[in-house]
DNA sequence: GCTTTGATGGTATGGTTGTACCACAAAAAC
DNA sequence: GTTTTTGTGGTACAACCATACCATCAAAGC
């Protein structure tokens, strides 16, 4: 074999030119020649590392599956009070807000595969669905053992509790996206719920 | 002149054909040809009665969101309380909650006009901006309303509030979408909020 | 009755896209 | 030192797309 490559980083770098290619221009207007340009790659070598574009496309979800991950345990941890329930569930839901551009990029490639999912059967959305699961079953064991420790409503249902949080975090995310509001009025309306689930 | 055709008409049977063809495979698999078979007419009389295809999309964009603004009318109408506050906040935000087949396509597509707007520069979301902002502007009145009438908390700020509302529908009408939770379950979660906001 | 004009069909064209194919260099294997 | 094998480039190709162009038919105007 001649320059005994690394497939994986050259892999994760076709990937990552993909999504700077969608984060400028979406994720529609991806094509083999436009991400060989931007990861400065020849189509052919697109071609060799990933045989075709679907898997492309695949693998670049899955990246960005992972990403979300990394990011959300991330916020977790920088976010001094890591035994804090409220810290927690408040660093989990801020996540889906974009702050930056590069967060703003992040989550718009995010949504845009997650609808595309709908309509494509070739994508199968199954980061969409396992994801959003275990965040829920996460988010409710914390509002339980907040409500044992008495800083969460003890009259709340943590379930649809967690249930309700997500859906705003992603509701309120998406309408930054669509820049209907800032990401700071959306922090705001976040902070103001919060504060009812964990009154004082 | 010939047949003498009502623009108008033709025009909405098209529309209708990009609705249906989007609907089932998803927007960015409409081409030309894929509308003017739906619509059983040639591709020249699309381009006839639409001239480009970019403004063919923005006439179906412009036809959903005027649907949309009629669909929640139609709700708030045909709830019988037409006064209630609740009554109609309730009905305004369970109707982004896609129930049977045909409003499932309807917000999915509207879903990805949205989502196609923040990149695609000709599609310039207006409508996505300007409705979200009345429709805040509509909650917020209710709820004061509900209110003064004693129906609300009347320790909740209203502008925050109807924001927050918003965003839940949103989010449980995509994860709907998405086929994280079915409508059963979003509608349950919008119950159990609005029974907090308006107690008793 | 001719002429204009609105409505329609068919088809050509230029561009783009994903992918297959051919070639080649260089290092490893033996 | 020959033979594989791996990484890479270039290019060709078939499909498809939006759109422009040409033709036609029928009714309205005069």
């Amino acid at each position: 074999m001649p320059k005994l490559v690394d497939h994986e980083e050259r892999r994760a770098h076709i990937i990552d030119a993909l999504l700077r290619s969608a984060a400028s221009s979406g994720l529609h207007s991806v094509t083999m020649r436009s991400v060989a340009v931007e990861a400065d790659v020849s189509v052919r070598l697109v071609q060799y590392y990933f045989d075709t574009k679907e898997q492309l496309l695949l693998a670049a979800m899955t990246r960005l599956a992972t990403r979300m991950g990394e990011r959300v345990q991330q916020r977790v941890r920088t976010t001094g009070a890591a035994t804090d329930p409220r810290g927690i569930i408040e660093a989990v839901l801020l996540e889906a807000v974009p702050t930056d551009e590069e967060s703003r990029a992040f989550h718009l490639i995010y949504t845009e595969y997650a609808v595309l999912s709908v309509t494509d059967p070739a994508l199968g959305g199954r980061p969409f669905l396992a994801a959003p699961d275990e965040m829920e079953a996460f988010l409710a064991a914390h509002l339980t053992a907040a409500q044992e420790a008495g800083t969460a409503d003890p009259h709340l249902d943590p379930r649809q509790e967690a249930v309700l949080l997500l859906a705003v975090s992603a509701g309120l995310g998406l309408s930054v996206l669509l820049d209907q509001r800032t990401a700071e009025d959306a922090t705001a309306v976040l902070h103001y719920h919060l504060s009812r689930v964990f009154p004082g």
